[in-house]
DNA sequence: CCGGAAATATTGACACTGTCAATATGGGTA
DNA sequence: TACCCATATTGACAGTGTCAATATTTCCGG
């Protein structure tokens, strides 16, 4: 069966889908609702329940296409031979510029409670964003000799540090006006080795 | 008036943050709900409005209160005369030790809708914690001599690589092999100053 | 072409939620 | 004692997710 062709409505899911991100986006995850989604769309308030079985499932389709976006972000500008240092620049950018544009799903992809965590679907997404990370970080060193990148520190710390900064400051945590103007590649250099580049 | 006194059930504000607290960790926000608490505590369903106004205002004091025991995890072992370099091992260690015993709690920390954000005691609690990191990250250097700490550098970096590091520990993203046996401490060389201790 | 089967959507119902107005109850105090 | 006000209860309401039963449309084999 082709998921494209129409039924009733036709793809009722891509519909649900645009109108929940609509509805996240402009009134937050407590203005979003399934029965909303089913009067934006048109269609009753259990149509929902053939698609995505129950509202967790409506979100973690959502936030499944959130990582695809956010994998789109990082790599936008990696198409050209540009250099690696460039390449992980762009990457962070990016990431960061997915969440400020969109801080309700930003917080909703990394939220325990409302989602179907081991969903397959989602799970390939968030490894396929982690998996950017994890390339732009193993082009990391380290200033101390002793620590090696196959312990796995560059990747947790490389996730921790863009993760933490993305949601610190789409929740407007940085206000001091010494911290308003920095980005992520301002303090992205704490973590570059002395010698690299 | 004295709020430890008792007037119809006792401290009954107490006693709503406490079952809440109990009701958050035990199945989760989507567990919480005002009448839960309500039915446990042994009154009727519309008393927390008296203490709380609505939902929003009993998630922010248990909020409240989470950061003040945070605060208080920073600095348990700082009361001795411990070295710098303790201290602030300390403080990262109790924090990240913080969102592991209280996950759920920890998430509703950071969540933004909500929570009453602007209310003055959260603010407050929300400060201290903070004033506390950015003695931490105060006392980094950076092996890049042209970066100054007065920046705000420093402290940004702080509060996002601890603070994601917490997320992501606490929502089980670091599983591989490699990464399940590191700590706060493992990856924070990495913000150290070459020449320091 | 057509008739059953399966996918898709609707209707109605239920328990549960937060919130509010009206009312009741009790303690502090003059 | 008598009043006032903080505190708590009751009853109601709109909104929510979910489910069973039913209806409608599409698909596919004959």
């Amino acid at each position: 069966m082709d998921a494209a062709r129409k039924y009733h409505h036709g793809n009722l899911k891509e519909a649900f889908l645009k109108a929940a991100r609509d509805l996240l986006e402009r009134d937050g995850l407590g203005g979003l609702s399934l029965r909303k989604c089913a009067e934006k769309v048109g269609v009753s308030h259990a149509a929902p329940k053939n698609h995505f079985g129950n509202i967790a499932g409506l979100l973690t389709a959502m936030v499944t296409t959130g990582y695809a976006e956010l994998a789109v972000m990082m790599t936008a500008d990696a198409n050209t031979n540009a250099d690696r240092k460039r390449r992980r620049d762009q990457a962070l950018l990016g990431y960061v510029a997915f969440a400020q544009a969109n801080p309700a799903l930003y917080d909703l992809m990394f939220s325990r409670d409302r989602l179907v965590q081991d969903d397959p679907d989602l799970l390939q997404q968030v490894r396929a964003c982690f998996v950017i990370l994890a390339d732009c970080s193993a082009e990391l060193g380290w200033h101390h000799g002793s620590l090696d990148d196959k312990t796995g520190k560059g990747q947790v710390a490389m996730w921790s540090l863009v993760h933490g900064y993305a949601q610190l400051v789409t929740a407007g945590r940085f206000k001091k006006d010494n911290m308003k103007g920095l980005s992520i590649l301002d303090i992205l250099p704490i973590i570059e080795q002395d010698d690299q580049n």
